[in-house]
DNA sequence: CGTTTTTGTGTACAATTGTACTTTCTGCAA
DNA sequence: TTGCAGAAAGTACAATTGTACACAAAAACG
């Protein structure tokens, strides 16, 4: 799992690698390869279990870093400046998981949409922790989480492709990840209910 | 081209098509593939450039669809079904642009990426030239229309994944964007300038 | 018409692939 | 110490791959 990782992170889309490469990465012969996994989908979803498990532990240490948040206009700036620090230690896994996010099997994608689900509803968990926009209705407030959520991860895409070194680069992905999660929560505390959806 | 869009939508992901299975596809020769291409690579950059011309074209409709509008508050709604109509009728356009906005070379991933700016940019225009949100800054303006980009691009695969015949939850998908977009310009209608964003 | 450019064909080959199979190794429990 | 299960190695083979090269048809153009 490691070794298909790395390639992956080296710039190879993960549907395009073989089990030959894979095991060559490990130094291990071909055939060993299938005591392990049943074929490429098995150890993609593999991959997203584990991949899982890792990710939410590092957005619980993101969720522990605003604890003792400072001003909470302050706390969505901290948390972006924190994850995408995050983003930055631990390439491989995201860059797998947002391929794999529109790219690989059906039931990877959706292993990876029912993650970003369950991230979905922290988010909701949290909002109604805090007293956070009390009055909106659970579909709504489903729909801004997710939001919140996919802002994130398109932004993800982009972080990964821009070089550390272009540091204006990437503050500019970072405000704007800011700019529209600030807009997603102002909608939501403004939004009235008669103002029918559909 | 056509034949590797057909692979494509078959289920495929276009980093693992290999040139000798395009040309089988189209019944041709596999050496004649390098009379029209370098490489996959230079395949993948081709089939952006023509399919964007198709997308503008498809976008356009979607505009014009709205010329007559019925009333402004559905137009959300209607803009919404009209162009998820469009992505059935062009399911392997849009398998490949969504996959390749996560996944291909880097090239490609930024060819697509300027294309959705490109919508943004006359999204933009729109807004302006229908005085709404008339006193938004120009970034704030930006951050807003890429995200109704996002919020759509988000939820085409989504909706490819879903089959035609489970109505419910493509109706679910639809709602999610146009509350999520409704959301995006009410959050715009509020925002003022003194809550600096960084 | 004749010529030139573009596209397609045929042949060839070394490299890589997935996977079935048999045999060896390794660590641990009895 | 023995036995055994899990992991790895070794061997094998047919299938597929990218691409070089020489040649043939077809299209474009004067």
């Amino acid at each position: 799992m490691l070794a298909a990782l790395q390639l992956v992170e080296g710039g190879q889309h993960f549907s395009s690698l073989s089990i030959r490469e894979i095991t060559r990465q490990t130094g291990v012969v071909p055939t060993s390869f299938y005591r392990h996994f049943r074929d490429m989908d098995d150890l993609g979803l593999a991959l997203v279990d584990e991949l899982s498990m890792i990710l939410r532990q590092l957005m619980r240490e993101v969720r522990e870093s605003q604890a003792n948040a400072a001003k909470p206009e302050q706390l969505i700036r901290h948390s972006v400046d924190f994850f995408m620090q995050q983003v930055d230690a631990n390439r491989g896994i995201f860059v797998f998981l947002t391929q794999e996010l529109t790219g690989g099997s059906v039931a990877v994608r959706q292993a990876i949409r029912s993650e970003l689900n369950f991230f979905t509803n922290e988010l909701v968990l949290d909002i109604n922790r805090y007293r956070i926009l009390p009055d909106l209705s659970r579909e709504m407030l489903e729909a801004a989480a997710l939001l919140v959520i996919q802002i994130v991860s398109m932004a993800i895409v982009e972080w990964l492709d821009t070089a550390q070194t272009l540091a204006s680069q990437r503050e500019t992905i970072r405000q704007r990840i800011v700019r529209q999660t600030q807009l997603t929560f102002l909608g939501a505390s403004h939004w009235k209910e008669k103002e029918k959806t559909v």
